[in-house]
DNA sequence: TAAAATTTAGTACCAGGTTCTAAAATCAAG
DNA sequence: CTTGATTTTAGAACCTGGTACTAAATTTTA
């Protein structure tokens, strides 16, 4: 009972699509030299679905990606919040927050956790960054959990309007991120975040 | 000769185009409340392509954009590079970008943008963000156009592997937000961006 | 060599269009 | 009001890239 050709075809099927999504039954026909009722009958079996159906799915991951990406109000996830003391937040870093040929999350998101922290912790109506100062202290990769820790600094006197936020990043046990903000209170105005 | 109806209608089209670009010719006609003929003139007057042209143009910008990684990974438009030089972006302030009581954007929002331009203006196959030294000048609000501008900065002796990229946000005039990026050069190191 | 599995062929049908021709409705003035 | 232009509808033929289904031909395998 060893159908290996049938297999091997479909094998090579599933790859020919996956490498080329926008390929149309009649072009894997002369790729494999079957008849194209076998490249549908093989599609069904293995579950693909049409072109126009790849692409469909394609352009509508891409389409909610753009629409659901920004739409995180805050980036990770306030896990414990001391309103005006401290805070932590994970965030996990995943395919799209990082430099594709590398896995290496882009530095703004880091950041964004950090700053979203930092925000979230200064208990006010409307809290906005005013400053920062920065670093990464090393490249956060693909999968690692980002644990933020943020603490307000005590207002060094005539501080009226700002607050200091210390905010560190850390993976495991390891410090990858860390950053000093300076933080408006609501006082009405009209300032940065 | 005063023919507002149809160019109200395209504008309309145009629109409800643009935040459901699923819709088909058919639905549109409910929608405009005209034939569906008329909606096919208006599409090739506007040169709007059909439904499956659409998709098919967004499955293939998605796809493109993860083999041919870096334009994705730049917030905002770049409209100018001149490598180890300067850059321009503009990034418009839409509502994913803003606290929905306030209208004012959020800071990680500007930063990226700026980290992004100062990020690519680097010419180099991999530029890490190292530090950062930043202000927000003053809030960028709902639908205002950000035109970031980046500088790298001559090597002052002894930055190997780092350059020195000034950037700036404007907003018509107004500068909203500077920045110093210091950027790690790719020698194959490990650190942040 | 006969039953089972696989492949091929062919037909009808579908969505979401394009292209083309032509009629009907609307408008803008003379 | 009527005429000429513009705009809107209608309808038929055709296209791509399929699905669904039936049936015959071929190959495999027991």
């Amino acid at each position: 009972m060893e159908r290996l050709p049938k297999k091997a075809r479909q094998q090579q099927l599933v790859k020919l699509i996956e490498d080329n999504p926008f390929v149309t039954d009649q072009e894997l026909t002369r790729q494999l030299k079957v008849s194209i009722q076998t490249i549908r009958l093989d599609r069904m079996e293995l579950g693909i679905p049409e072109l126009r159906e790849r692409m469909k799915q394609m352009a509508e991951r891409s389409y909610d990606q753009v629409r659901s990406l920004p739409l995180h109000e805050v980036i990770g996830e306030i896990v414990d919040l001391q309103l005006d003391k401290s805070g932590i937040s994970i965030f996990e870093i995943r395919e799209e927050h990082v430099f594709s040929r590398t896995g290496i999350a882009r530095g703004h998101h880091v950041f964004a956790q950090a700053n979203s922290l930092a925000v979230a912790v200064i208990n006010d109506e409307i809290a906005l960054t005013f400053s920062a100062d920065i670093r990464f202290i090393r490249s956060v990769h693909l999968g690692e959990k980002c644990i933020a820790k943020a603490y307000v600094r005590p207002p060094s006197s005539g501080g009226k309007g700002k607050a200091k936020v210390e905010v560190f990043t850390y993976v495991g046990e390891e410090m990858v991120f860390q950053g000093n903000f300076v933080v408006y209170r609501s006082t009405g105005d009209d300032n940065a975040n």
